[in-house]
DNA sequence: CGCAGCCTTGACAAATGTCAACAAACGTGG
DNA sequence: CCACGTTTGTTGACATTTGTCAAGGCTGCG
């Protein structure tokens, strides 16, 4: 692959501690491809082959069963995904399919298992990304089980607004229907859950969201770092 | 602590590769402590300060929020819980109590984090460990998402029963108000539930559940591979 | 301009939660 | 061993939440 992609992949923790040497001996064993949108990039139940990084675009991650169909997770660059699977040399448990025009670095699973047993920094740094996820998982989880759908938009929106800057209106980073699947709902649901937090100061115009009054939402929503807090 | 543990703790993966020497070493900063029935042993939101291996009994791992609670999982020797944290010196994203009189093992945190660095091959099996972790819960996100109450109950059912052997009957693990928060619903509606699978083939008496037909709850319950086998 | 897909809305149905009452099981202390 | 009180499980009636279906409006794109 094109070394011109190397320093936006060191960006990744992931690699930041490897040696340049090692760093370029992966790269040369991976590939970088371009996808258009809503193209099936894993089809879950498939052996996990390849290490996925996303360098531009958007990836949604998605799991079926029975004809029904949900929603996961969103991935924006520059990360991975689909680790676990990988270092387990498992099936993937997950699909995954490109919202936007996307970017990706697909690098062999067993050359990242090799690599972990070679490399001391890398396998602490793969153990500190996985565990990441992991408990990013738990926060998702307790935020299905202990709260209803209005709690979860509420929060949802506080967390955007929040990454978003200090403006106090934002764009919703993909379509309604999605967000209603990521968030466990109908999109029906999700639009009269909208009009539900309009008394909390939230206003809607399309796919823009505006918190007129922070405060007031945070006293419905009551965001908390052990379930909203993505960072630690 | 006392030597005549070592070969329960030993029967783990996560230590099965370490030399006799590390694992005494490892041991030697680690206490054995008994506790009585319900009693809350972490709770979310502390710093995780040891690792915790459970060597008998029962814990449950649950979840609080705006007081309400949920149970996230259960707990049975031999096994390590909140693994994540412990590796990350980050907070506990789960509260842990005892279900039954049972005896734990603590493992200071930054032994645990010390050894990672020294030893390959414990590197490796924690890794394997925290990626079992994550897909269990990715499963359970799954189950949670893309099911309804009966559909969980019918599968947990299934799983239980293949768990126990080769007997059409098994004892529920620990008491039904448990279950039903771990299913994520009420105990009425469990109770409901029950009833509802009475016409395939669902039998219960008490905490006895007997499963006269696997055909025909299987064709009611479709379990599949990725979402209920929690061995890949 | 017209089609296709998304969003919204209304009416309705199904699933799930809540509250209250009661029965059954359990553990404790007498 | 029994009596008592506490807890758990069950059931019914009802409220709330959420999903389903159908229709219509809006938007973006060919």
């Amino acid at each position: 692959m094109p070394e011109s992609y190397y320093p936006d992949i060191k960006t990744l923790d992931l690699f930041a501690g490897l040696t340049d040497e090692r760093f370029a001996q992966l790269m040369r064993g991976s590939y970088v491809q371009n996808f258009p949108p809503h193209v099936e990039l894993i089809t879950e139940g498939d052996p996990a082959n390849f290490l996925h990084i996303i360098l531009s675009g958007a990836v949604e991650l998605f799991a079926s069963w029975n004809g029904r169909e949900t929603s996961m997770a969103a991935i924006r660059p520059i990360s991975t995904f689909i680790l676990a699977a990988t270092i387990k040399d498992a099936r993937y448990l997950m699909s995954a399919r490109t919202l936007d025009k996307s970017r990706l670095v697909l690098i062999p699973s067993q050359d990242v298992r090799n690599l972990f047993d070679e490399d001391q920094g890398f396998a602490r740094a793969i153990v500190t990304e996985l565990a990441q996820c992991y408990r990013s998982t738990i926060k998702s989880q307790k935020d299905l089980k202990l709260r209803t759908s209005l709690e979860r938009l509420a929060n949802y929106l506080l967390r955007q607004q929040a990454r978003a800057g200090t403006t106090p209106d934002f764009e919703l980073p993909f379509e309604k229907r999605k967000l209603a699947s990521f968030l466990g709902m109908t999109p029906e649901n999700l639009s009269r859950a909208f009009k539900g937090l309009k008394p909390y100061g939230v206003v809607v115009d399309g796919s823009r969201i505006a918190i007129t009054d922070r405060a007031e939402l945070e006293a419905f929503a009551r965001p908390c770092a052990l379930i909203d807090d993505y960072s630690t």
